[in-house]
DNA sequence: CATGAATGAGTGTTCATTCAT
DNA sequence: AATGAATGAACACTCATTCAT
């Protein structure tokens, strides 16, 4: 039986991942409120009602979406920082380009924006986001701040806002780039906004010996 | 009778501004799909059919929401950026400072992330926007850099990109506020953050070892 | 009084035949329906509100559309066949002629397709029309036809029903004018039309010594 | 089970025909813009959603009324010309009665006081109505009045304005019964109209001097 | 398991009608 | 008399959700 119709067995394991990508999609796309469920399951190759079998409403399904999207993320970064040997702000700017080639690359990248939008509309939701991916990522820079500064590498600014600020102009080229940059509204190159935004704030960062 | 049953007259001079207000609050709140027009005339005290008296569709109220709101502001800004006598990096300073206080203090600061939201499904609208709002927001941005990089005072940094990197937290801090920040999620003290930010971002920008 | 304001005065009595004039105009461009009150009015160069001076409601204004529009028509045809000398054969083509150049010259000769478009709608106006304009019409015919008749002039049809088949392609051509001939769908130079129309009639009502 | 609860099958099968017979009442009984979609629905016992199911918009249903309603009778038309053996003048007999059996049998009878009502205000449907219908129509008696008059049997009229002449009194007797005669207006025994127009039709028609 | 036909609540928009000025 | 701002009922169309097959 395993044998005999493994692609049933398979399908039926990998449906609910296949719907979630769909939505991912869609919702990245048109938003939560303009995704029409029977368009995701066009995409996923189902009927509307196959949908149903799986998630009990939209908002079920929205939830998996997130849920599903944003577990894997972190999980390197943490590796990285764990056991970087170079400077702080080597380390950074690691962090950051892994970060964005990993997100920056893939249909997630649109979540941040997604989360963003529907967050007032789904607060539990956003609860759950910031418990599992904001605050873990905080975490990841607030260490990579905290090393900087404990070595004398970082002036000692305020690490809790710092770190926001510092990921702020990172959230922002993905959020541009899944809302009025989907528009033809300008944009930057990846590359040069990000090497920009790291001169910057490693500029202001490090601690110099500037006035005697 | 005056002052009782405000005359027709002055009603009507005051209509638009009152729809355009209760729309603000309500766009703001739920989204521009999820807000019913019905609740907008409600809000602001007429029936929904006088709406229309004054706006074409959803979308031109929409949009008069966005020019009324927003326009002044930077016009403002353009006349503080002409006048200025000071630093670049005070000019910049104030600049950011005043704009917080203009739109950060009413419903207004939830306009960015409003645009955001809805920019993909409203090409439109989104390109008004920019054309109305980004353009002249990133050019008054440019003038500060361009004076203080010409005065030797900043360093040479690719001006394009330093604005939008330079401007990305303080939206980020709109944005959070009325996203997440919504839900209960933290956030921050504004001035604490602006002051983090805006002294990062001047290390950043400053050229120090002109001085030795 | 009567010559320090005349113009006032004078439009006072002539307001009803204004708006009835536009009325007739949008009626028979757009049908009943999709005419809009606030349209008439600003054709007759006055405000909604007015309209509802002079008439009740729209199947007021409707009533008297019909009704003034109809009551000038018929006299001239009883003049003509009570007074006309010549061969019943031409007295036919000669009213219906003379009925061709009175009513298609005008936006009167949209009134049979209005009153069709909108007879079940209102019944009894149907009635009034019924008894006004077509009985009296028909009579004319009767005549004419009698009279060719009782000459031995033409053959003995059935009179009641050769007047409904006489006239119809007349109205036809009428109704055909302001309904899809006004939308590019071909049409009929009229004077061709009316020609065969009689000739082919004629030709059908003349009795002749065809077999001996 | 078959024949009590007729299975979801057979029902998608016959629900567009139900629902545009249904909409062929109530377009003849109210016109076009006077009949909601729920009331159509209801009568064909469904909702409004189903009727989205297979019509696109209040439009396509209207065409969907006419195309299914006319076009299989004026196939039936271009058969019996085809294949017709006797006199022309028998051929045109035979046409228009075969015609108001067919059309003035049942509400489709409706459909040309209907398309004259609505033709101004929705072109679209004028352009396929005439493309589909009054074109066809057309040929079928141009080839009748041709047939006649290429074998002398019939004068040598204007074909073109003939076709038109001599149809016009079968279509009005339609459009009274679905207008004026609606009311109680009076009206005529479909019958004896018919052979009135049709004797009289024939007599003009027929080139009588021919035998002596 | 999977389907897709059916539902019906919900909303943007229009327009005849009213009435304070 | 005349205005035109305000109303609110009405309707086409959409789409999440259900359920018989």
């Amino acid at each position: 039986m395993d044998t005999l119709a493994p692609s049933r067995q398979r399908r039926k394991q990998a449906r609910p991942a296949e719907l979630t990508a769909a939505a991912l999609e869609l919702f990245v796309e048109k938003g939560f409120a303009a995704t029409r469920l029977e368009d995701v399951a066009a995409r996923a190759g189902v009927s509307k009602g196959t949908l149903y079998l799986y998630f009990d409403s939209k908002e079920a399904l929205f939830k998996a979406v997130i849920q599903e999207g944003i577990v894997p993320v972190l999980e390197q970064g943490a590796d990285l920082v764990d056991s970087y040997q170079g400077s702080s702000a080597e380390l950074l700017r690691t962090l950051i380009r892994e970060w964005w080639l990993r997100v920056g690359a893939n249909h997630l990248g649109g979540v941040p924006k997604l989360m963003i939008s529907e967050a007032r509309n789904f607060p539990q939701l956003a609860a759950y986001y910031n418990d599992t991916v904001i605050t873990r990522g905080r975490e990841l820079l607030r260490r990579i701040l905290l090393r900087g500064i404990g070595g004398g590498e970082f002036r000692a600014v305020d690490v809790e806002t710092a770190i926001d600020v510092i990921f702020a102009p990172v959230l922002m080229l993905l959020i541009w780039r899944y809302s009025l940059g989907a528009c033809g509204c300008g944009g930057h190159d990846p590359e040069l906004y990000l090497h920009t935004h790291l001169d910057l704030a490693l500029h202001g960062l490090v601690a110099r010996e500037v006035r005697p």
